[in-house]
RNA sequence: GGGUAGGUUGCGGAGUGGCCAAUCGCACCAGACUGUAAAUCUGGCGGCUUACGCCUUCGGAGGUUCGAAUCCUCCCCUGCCCA
């Protein structure tokens, strides 16, 4: 009893939600007396490949439940991801081709194992059950549902109102979600809030189907960079996991000063009392422990500090960085005598998407050659070797001359 | 099947014959400032062998016109109403 207590506790941080408190409790007990580890399923759609900051969250509730002795089921929703999840979305999601998904399948292992214990961890795809269902499978599945019960989830009805299309395949999403529980006999599912209808689903697709339901935990959604709206790729306010150090920690740098107390808490390990002090007595140096810590995480506590040092340099003393990517100058590149257009420099170097973007960025003096502004765009420079080009405040080139 | 409203530059959304590369908001970029790639302010934000010049763009294809995102024809896509 002692046990399964302090078990829920665990569970029960940093959760929005258990449906039902008291069916999970029942389950830890059995499960404790059993000693059978308690299925949990999390799903993923590999429609991108890189996982963010905001996916770790319900990720590493996976991970306490891991700790805790329970079996993680890493579902890759390799075959719904041909419907494209509607979640939170007023549009159609495109679909992805085989190929897409494929593509994308490895890269999340990789990732996951950033936080999961993957030797503990089974990773499933729904194809394997979904894609052999027989059309009077299906049409079992969809007479548990009604129109109505479907439309009845928030961006469904949202887009209804508005007049924006819902396609057929879409409406099944959360059912085939749900079939998924079926499938692996979840005990508990995990995700995001703004999952919580299709989690929901498949609690009533158990039933139906004559298992025990699952348990549903939701999880809050991070906030993006920009404090407002939530992590996502599409709204570029995302942290990938999938980057370089120094770009993580300059990303988490960049998040609103209001978002910090919800990345402090949904992110790190850091005490309660210990970080609210930190914020509110000196901002800008919470902001950098929060991401020398989470840098810390994912690529180990050196670079972290690494990361938080070369991030001083670059903008705070704004010097040049340590490790400057290098540019050889083609002979081509330069006339007769010698000298080489600013603006062919620029887009030769990579360090402008075209030449017209290069030639707003020498007029707004955004260019500097070794710490001298080129603020003419027909300007030609003599270049020697070695010579430090820099593009707005983080695009560098040493340029190099054979 | 009938009727009707729409499809505009990353997103949202103006523009309904020349003043439109196309208002504005968001995102993004740059500069200033600062406590940071926060906030705030200012500017920029299709492309071009170097730019009061040229080229490409407003669902697609044709057409009218000196001139079209704006008018006409056909086609494709979406919403709503009726059946």
């Amino acid at each position: 009893m002692k046990e399964t207590d302090r078990q829920l506790e665990t569970i029960k941080r940093n959760t929005v939600e258990i449906i039902e408190e008291k069916e999970l409790k029942a389950k830890i007990d059995k499960s404790l007396s059993s000693g059978i580890p308690l299925r949990v399923k999390y799903g993923i759609d590999p429609t991108a490949p890189d996982i963010h900051l905001g996916h770790t969250v319900p990720i590493k509730k996976l991970k306490d439940f891991q700790d805790l002795g329970h079996r993680v089921l890493f579902l890759i929703g390799d075959f719904t991801a041909r419907i494209g999840d509607p979640t939170g979305r007023n549009e159609t999601r495109p679909i992805l081709s085989d190929q897409d998904i494929k593509r994308n399948l490895s890269r999340y292992r990789e990732q996951a194992g950033k936080i999961l214990d993957l030797e503990k961890t089974e990773f499933v795809y729904n194809s394997s059950w979904l894609a052999p269902l027989s059309l009077s499978d299906l049409i079992r599945i969809t007479s548990i549902f009604t129109i109505a019960q479907v439309l009845e989830r928030d961006d469904f009805s949202k887009r209804y109102r508005e007049g924006k299309p819902i396609f057929m395949q879409e409406f099944l999403y959360p059912l085939l979600q749900g079939y998924d529980s079926c499938a692996l006999q979840a005990d508990v599912e995990i995700g995001a809030t703004e999952q919580k209808f299709n989690l929901l689903a498949g609690r009533t697709m158990q039933e139906a189907m004559g298992q025990e339901k699952q348990a549903v935990i939701t999880m809050p959604i991070l906030v993006g960079t920009d404090g407002r709206m939530k992590m996502s790729k599409t709204y570029n306010n995302h942290v990938p996991l999938q980057s370089q150090p120094e770009e993580m920690f300059g990303r988490l740098m960049s998040i609103t000063d209001t978002a910090m107390e919800e990345y402090y808490r949904l992110l790190t390990r850091e005490r309660e009392a210990v970080f609210l002090e930190d914020i509110s007595s000196d901002p800008r140096k919470a902001k950098s422990k929060l991401a020398r810590q989470i840098v810390g995480e994912y690529f180990g506590l050196e670079a972290g500090e690494k990361a938080e040092t070369e991030f001083d340099r670059v903008f705070r003393e704004k010097q040049a960085p340590s490790d400057i990517p290098g540019f050889k100058v083609e002979p081509g590149l330069e006339d007769v005598q010698g000298m080489v257009l600013v603006i062919d420099l620029i887009s030769a170097a990579g360090l402008a998407p075209s030449r017209s973007e290069a030639r707003r960025l020498v007029i707004q003096k955004a260019v500097k050659l070794d710490d001298e502004i080129v603020a003419d765009p027909s300007a030609r420079l003599k270049i020697r070797d070695g010579q430090v080009l820099k593009v707005g405040k983080r695009k560098f080139a040493r340029l190099e001359k054979s």
